[in-house]
DNA sequence: GGTCGATACTTCAAGCCTAAACTAATTCGG
DNA sequence: CCGAATTAGTTTAGGCTTGAAGTATCGACC
């Protein structure tokens, strides 16, 4: 058992960590419940007025920035998603036509994958709504606010840098 | 063919507008990235350290919170989630000993969901280790930093609500 | 009291996602 | 040159998620 005065300091210390705690909880389920609602928003355009997916979106933006075309794994890199999920969202993508695979010419074990026309055009009028609809979704900010969370958000991708992180 | 002075005028509009959508969509995907980066870092924690997973995790929380038990309804409304996967997740807990599910008293279609000791002894070590990595990964911001963060997701909050949106 | 529209929940099909196991091709060290 | 480690990609098993269709019950109104 602490004497009074240690017992006093050890549960203010305790105090402050908890209320620390519960504000920084807070603070993350704010930040996921934000992000999630405008994910949504997002995926829920792209199925009602191109009957299309986030996932697919991504991979043809993705394509867009890169004439040449790019690797399956090049592809899984850029989407920061697991190879084996390519794979399928590629197929699916060939099969809509708005993508085509090449064999690579200098490795026989990797392809190339690249927009067709049609995907391209595709990207463009979902890009033209997937833009409109953040500008939408982040009017209410001024620019001084914008630019105020998008430095705490750089704060934030510091400490996660910076904590125990080995990805 | 507008006049030159209008054109120039509408180049001039074109181009803040551009300007203004690009900073929005790049605050937009920081926002993602850095919630993502989260979600998947605690995703695995729970899975390496527990065996379980976030949609779970998240059940036991709502339940932690009702002791007299929540509905299946209640419980889909409440973590955000469509009917049909609230079934398979409480049967999952159920299979595991977590979670035990009664028949409503008072209404036969109904039936209520409640943690079992082992699903509350489970929940609080998982909650221990989610609130601490929480900790950890904010741990670089300042109690300034996270309230100002804080105050613009506040902000980001209203704007959605603010923009054409019928959820 | 009977019927009819809500409500509580389940089931199903389809898509996304991952990790792990696997095949095939490449590259590098000896 | 040849075997080992690496790399590209696919497959598979398993879990999450939704939306739509289906079943059972409830409640309210005629």
């Amino acid at each position: 058992m602490a004497t009074p005065a240690a017992t006093l300091a050890e549960k203010h210390d305790g105090d402050f960590q908890v209320a620390a705690d519960r504000d920084q909880l807070r603070l993350w389920l704010r930040m996921l419940s934000c992000t999630m609602v405008i994910d949504k928003k997002l995926r829920a355009m792209l199925a009602a007025e191109f009957g299309t997916t986030l996932p697919r979106f991504d991979v043809l933006a993705a394509l867009e920035r890169a004439p040449a075309g790019l690797g399956m794994g090049q592809l899984s890199r850029a989407l920061l998603v697991s190879n084996g999920n390519i794979t399928a969202l590629v197929q699916a993508l060939v099969r809509e036509g708005q993508v085509e695979t090449l064999p690579s010419p200098v490795d026989r074990r990797a392809s190339v994958v690249r927009l067709t026309p049609a995907g391209a055009e595709a990207f463009r009028a979902q890009a033209g709504r997937h833009h409109g609809m953040i500008a939408d979704l982040f009017a209410g900010l001024d620019a001084s606010e914008a630019q105020t969370l998008y430095r705490m958000l750089g704060r934030v991708k510091m400490s996660i840098a910076a904590s125990g992180a080995e990805p």
